[in-house]
DNA sequence: CGTAGCATGTAAGTTGTTACATGATTCG
DNA sequence: CGAATCATGTAACAACTTACATGCTACG
């Protein structure tokens, strides 16, 4: 069974919200589903690529003068093969996350580090939170299903923060622990 | 700058813990970081050749009569690899999340195909949360330093995944919700 | 005028998955 | 005996990342 490019559905989606260019795709994809779905620039600007050849997106305005940008919308066919993903049951989610790996085959003597790693942790999460929580204000839409949609997608990116700095402080407290909480105080 | 094989660092970990065959590594990691580390079979294999070639895990054990089995360990070139590879800080987690994906770029037609995943999803969730609701008691190695890390991965995953299922169940009241909340009841 | 950000593009390589082939053993 | 599980292995290929090259524009 050939396996599903799902970079190629992702950015059929992503145009069909709006058309842009691949530069914008690339800094929309970041801000706004970046937490759960990572992609590279150059496989993005590839996909598009084949997209275009396939006839699944389409240039929708290209500015030739002075500053180049080519604008990409998704076809009517590009449209059809999204709405036939969209119906497929998803996939299982796919993580990898180095600090719960590195936490799991550590050692008593690397603690300190694991400490080290959890407080970065820490912070880089509650800045993203901060992030989120402007973000949050700013979704346009209003009351529309469309609009829940994504503020769904951006519950999610706060449930997500929050369970993980709850969980870093849980295991800062953890290993911060001297022994075994049996200490002369 | 070479991109770093972080397999390959997974399964010196895992070897660290104990040795293992091939199979048994594969299973072992399902079993133990499956939730927020994935692997396949095949590039699981290939690294393991690779690292034997390199000195850096060593054949331990080899059964020729009947069924064959070929168990690995670390080696003290490995060990310190690993070690060099535990002090760097970990790189950002990688996360593809499909459900989220397509949340994020359906329209209000697709709604009820949504309202399907997100119930499968809970489901998956609280039978997997069941899972490791058991494992947690078997956890060898009562109180010790190393007993408390791996701890520690099992209190995420844990807090994952009744993120999750909070969020599922969010997301349905929403999405089940006719309109707007202006309903006439 | 230099730097940062906007913008497109490619080549080379690595990483990772799937599907398959093989065969032993255990258990109903 | 047939199915499930244990067990190793490979080839083909798809997916993905990185580093680089290029050049415009705005701003301080």
């Amino acid at each position: 069974m050939k396996r599903i490019n799902t970079t190629h559905f992702a950015i059929l989606g992503l145009l069909r919200i709006k058309p842009m260019s691949a530069y914008e795709l690339v800094k929309f994809s970041k801000e706004s589903i970046g937490l759960f779905w990572n992609e590279s620039y150059g496989h993005i600007h590839k996909s598009i690529k084949q997209l275009e050849a396939e006839g699944s997106v389409s240039v929708v305005e290209e500015a030739e003068t002075g500053r180049r940008k080519i604008v990409y919308g998704i076809t009517g066919q590009g449209c059809d093969q999204l709405d036939a993903w969209l119906a497929q049951k998803p996939e299982e989610s796919v993580m990898r996350n180095e600090l719960l790996m590195k936490i799991f085959v550590s050692e008593e003597r690397h603690i300190p580090q694991l400490v080290a790693f959890l407080e970065e942790e820490l912070e880089a999460s509650r800045q993203y939170a901060a992030i989120l929580a402007g973000i949050k204000g700013s979704v346009p839409g209003g009351e529309s299903k469309q609009a829940q949609l994504w503020l769904l997608t951006l519950d999610y990116g706060e449930r997500y923060l929050r369970m993980t700095i709850e969980w870093c402080q849980h295991a800062l407290e953890t290993l911060n622990q001297p022994h075994r909480g049996r200490t002369n105080d």
